[in-house]
DNA sequence: TGAGTCAAGTTGTACAGCCAACTTATTCCA
DNA sequence: TGGAATAAGTTGGCTGTACAACTTGACTCA
């Protein structure tokens, strides 16, 4: 029985799963680029095919595969999909890149929420919510402001934290604060007073937002961040098929 | 048996997690929000749990449901998750929005590609593509800019199009020309002076850019295009979670 | 009272099998 | 030669079963 790499742990199907992604990745499906069938790769790799086909779903999420019934998978790219938490985490994202990630904490406030950071957060109306503004920059550079809030519960975790910490995600990790979903909006916005004088960029200068809320396994919210990005140091890309639609256009 | 509402047609899950969808938007589901469990739901609506799993796998991906081992399904939100239609056109958006789409063509052309635009197209060095430009209206208001490249072949179904059709993507798809993937590409860019001619903005006047990649059921290349919205009148939003990630982050 | 233990309930993972729907290449026939 | 029928191969969809991993609440006991 051959052993699908690309780790040990966890469930088989995931292990397969990066099993074939690698392979996609160093061309091993050839120019054309069709994969085996299901039941040829259930065989090789020693599994059933149900197994094979998660892995594969997994695959087809990612927009690295077609798949259509009649005819095998056809590798569509080998557009190498980032892990959630190197969208979580800004500092996650840095390091992926190969870039230094630093961070320098503007301030830390602890205050009544407003109605809308209420609903945002999931709280009852005048429940007390951290508020941590943040310089984000990559090898030095200014690039981002990251504005985010939390209910009480977390921000307390994080008011302890050494505050030259560059990353805040990783701690509460190891406190047990499990991020299980997050939602992003993205649009864009004019710098106002703290943008401009943290990014050194003009007064009213267009800014790429990202707006990002996480809640924990059982769907309680953790996080709501406001996050301003310099034009041109960072693009979104999305995939969706028929078959998963995660991604939506709205009116701003 | 109970039948699963949300049309008749089509696989058993898919029907299923509309009804779902349908059960969750009309607060079915109580305050706490949790789900009976997937036994339940599996004997109410007379299928197997394998079934029931795949339509919540839907749910799941669309962020409407939490799941985690060891407890029921928590609701996360009514938030309804757009089709892949309405993501892939611009008229469909406009209609679900209620508002009325509009197009003016300004030109369209047909010319050899050049070398970025065969790798986006995987054609061949030289091979002839038709470019389309249209302003796009929502309700009369200039709101985008719309470049597309098309290959030969669907250039020329478009170009034997009604100049004022509002939609190319429906009389493509009555054509049998099936879109299943895109990739979605978001990012800041200045206008250029069509962009400024048309929408009516200032010179170098900041915009939303979403450049679209779709390609067929087998993986082939169908359209490229490079849309820029006016600011203010659109926001993209995406829900990831630990098990599922679409969206990426990268440098502009 | 408080902590630990236990049992029931629930979702995750994996296996096996069956048929339908579809694609592709081959074969056959006019 | 060209087109239609056919067969083989492949993925989609659905069912059933079994066990593992985990959550929750109730219970027990010190």
């Amino acid at each position: 029985m051959a052993v699908a790499g690309g780790g040990t742990t966890g469930a088989r199907y995931r292990r397969l799963a990066a099993d074939l992604r690698e392979a996609i990745a160093t061309g091993a499906y050839g120019a054309d680029g069709r994969l085996p069938s299901e039941e040829k790769l259930a065989q090789q790799y020693g599994v059933s095919r149900g197994t094979v086909r998660q892995a594969l779903a997994v695959l087809r999420a990612n927009g690295l595969v077609t798949s259509r019934r009649g005819t095998r998978r056809v590798v569509l790219g080998t557009a190498r999909t980032q892990s959630f938490f190197e969208l979580l985490s800004f500092t996650r994202w840095a390091r992926s890149l190969g870039e230094e990630p630093g961070s320098r904490t503007i301030g830390i406030e602890r205050r009544p929420a407003e109605p809308l950071e209420c609903e945002q957060l999931g709280l009852a109306p005048g429940s007390q919510i951290y508020r941590v503004l943040r310089l984000r920059t990559l090898s030095r550079v200014p690039i981002m402001v990251e504005r985010t809030l939390y209910p009480e519960r977390i921000g307390a975790l994080i008011k302890r934290l050494d505050p030259h910490a560059i990353s805040h995600t990783d701690p509460l990790a190891e406190e047990g604060v499990v991020f299980a979903d997050t939602e992003h909006t993205i649009d864009l916005v004019y710098a106002d007073a703290d943008d401009t004088r943290l990014l050194g960029c003009a007064p009213d200068a267009p800014l790429m937002r990202e707006r990002r809320r996480a809640t924990d396994q059982a769907g309680r919210p953790l996080m709501w961040s406001d996050d301003r990005f310099v034009p041109g140091t960072i693009a979104f890309t999305v995939h969706n098929s028929v078959a998963t639609t995660a991604l939506s256009r709205r009116r701003g």
